[in-house]
DNA sequence: GATGAATGAGCTTTCATTCAT
DNA sequence: CATGAATGAAAGCTCATTCAT
């Protein structure tokens, strides 16, 4: 497999193709998060991009470059909400980890996740495993990366590797149960969400709050 | 789709038909592990269990067949582990949630996964949508169930309702983390292993312990 | 490339099975005489043989996989003629490189090329440079070895290299002239059979003559 | 097909059609040689003349009749050459069929088949079969005739009938081995080269020399 | 004229499943 | 029961050709 087998296969150069790799991204999200990685196919992306399937292979070298674009695209949009709409709020209430604060950040991941249909469909084996891995990799680790400059910033004091470790494992957690959320019913939904929040607010706390005091602030049972 | 579909074909009369089931679920089981789920062919079944695909059609109507009762099969023997070493291992320490009872715990799940060859590849998408739904999801709630039994002898005080929530984040959030786990590297695998233990322990304490006092002891920090 | 893309897929273990790739080698045979080797598609093969695309696959793994069979059945059949057929008209005649002689060899050759559908069409570019381009080597070089062995026994006097080089130009141009009249008319390709016998026969006999009076026997105008 | 099909679909008006005209043709002929005419494809051949598809298609009506015309091209050519190059050389040794002289001739003709890139793609299946078949059929029908011409000139005494059958052999002899010559080792070519010769030599000499006494002149030995 | 987007028939190959032996 | 041959829908991808801009 060539290195460039999921570049994409050439710019549009005319404003008829840029809409129609728009309209194929878009099928392909939307097919991603319907179906699911395995099950996605081209003709089916074609199709639901109004489209044939020759079109497809105009701008795309295949199924992967697709998804890889996807990926990338999403990529750059949630560098960019960390370092606005993240920081924003984070500046309003530096006073430390508070179940507040947490909770924005939760709802906002979660509403960044839903705004990106076919998201969750991203951390399926296929990904995971083939030509993607790397593509998946990055947007974890920008996803980390970001959250450990904005957590370095607020709290010099902790030290980076227990940062990282930590941020580590608020990633992975809020990812594996708001992706679980969305196959729960509504309520359940809204219910675990609920839970996230006070278990990633305990769990941060002990890492970035020094005064034991404040934990009670933090966790107040429901 | 009849609704037997994914029951076994007929039950095998002789010692040589049982054998083969079993040969043939084994290599559903590694197959599943090595090449995940949507890349499980019945020929690659058939072959690894040395036999021919007519074989394998002679004990299941059809791939998801094998895979359902797969998936069966984890479930009893997790019903039985957790009614026998668990309990054995919760009695021993009734004094409460201790940071050491959550983690032996969690190496206990851990190792569980860990015997279940393919276990993790039950969990991508396919399986998650498609006919095997409700399989996976009896397979969570029976888990979830045992647990539940568990912490209710062990904290009758605690409610129902309260307790069910705190474990159904805590199977999620372990499952996660330690698939996760299954594709890290070693180091990062212990790294987030322990970590989980810590989050997890500080999460259940906030539940199953009225007194704040021990919650000191529950986390110990790193 | 795997090494092995070019085998069978697996040996017929029933009759119905080994009648089936029979059938399928010789539309492949036919085809390649009648389209020739790059308008040769797998449909075809399986449609001209009454079957199923699925069952041409079942027993081989790609279209070069039944071509190369092709050719290796070929070349067994080739050596199998020149280690008898050959050699005993030649025992006959071992009076020299008469006209006769040489005509009787390219005769025979003739009758066994058209023996072969398809031959022709191995000597087409496609197969002179993709994965079939071993086969096609060893087909020449099997042809030649046949060849060199037996004037080597008739003719022990002549320099080994000399002969390697004389039979070399020898086979390479009478399959160049024996194809082409499978593509003129009935009477230009009678023609150029003996035109064919002509020149080899002078030039064969300047290699394998001491005497250069028989000379006038070997060419005797027309 | 209508008969037009393989006619240029319009003269080029201004000098920059001609410019481009001349890259698609160029550009043709290179991709023959590279890779052959049934992997031959426009989107290549626009590629190879920095231009776009569409340019191709405004100046030929199809994939053949680029090719088509670089067969009248190169029929051009070879008519030019013969009456001209060939004919001086041919002056200047009108003493009989020499080895030098054939062997001028061919080194000559082996000179032009280098010189025109893809010259040897156009010998290959698809090529003799489909609509080009008789644009083939006139390039060896000129180098015949051509041929024709000038030894009958040279030798006003031979047969018509007879000449051309010696030089329908030369001509496909010729091409044959002189285009294996191309995928052969660089040793290899040179010898089966030679070897031509002789065999062209002896072959003509026995048409064109009516003196038996020249011929042992005409072959030397190696 | 030049460009490149659009189209879809057609090819290769895979795989679940059925059925004859 | 065991075997493996048979089947064909469906997927990925290519390419000649047309046409809008």
């Amino acid at each position: 497999m060539s290195p460039t087998r999921l570049q994409r296969r050439r710019e549009p150069s005319q404003a008829r193709g840029r809409q129609r790799v728009r309209a194929l991204l878009e099928a392909t999200a939307e097919l991603l998060e319907e179906v699911g990685y395995d099950a996605l196919t081209t003709k089916g992306i074609a199709e639901r991009a109004n489209t044939s399937i020759g079109s497809f292979y105009q701008f795309f070298p295949n199924r992967d470059a697709a998804v890889a674009h996807l990926v990338d695209s999403y990529r750059a949009q949630i560098r960019k909400y960390l370092h606005t709409a993240v920081r924003q709020q984070f500046k309003d209430t530096r006073k430390g980890i508070t179940a507040d604060w947490v909770g924005s950040v939760v709802d906002g991941l979660s509403a960044l996740y839903a705004s990106f249909p076919g998201f969750a469909g991203l951390w399926s084996g296929g990904v995971q495993d083939g030509p993607l891995r790397s593509h998946a990799e990055q947007l974890r680790a920008e996803l980390l990366a970001s959250l450990e400059v904005l957590l370095g910033e607020a709290f010099p004091g902790v030290d980076p590797e227990r940062r990282h470790r930590c941020l580590l494992m608020v990633v992975e957690t809020a990812k594996a149960v708001l992706f679980r959320c969305g196959t729960a019913s509504p309520d359940q939904a809204e219910m675990m969400r609920e839970e996230l929040k006070h278990m990633l607010a305990l769990y941060m706390a002990a890492y970035f709050e020094s005064d034991a005091d404040d934990r009670s602030a933090v966790f107040t049972g429901t």
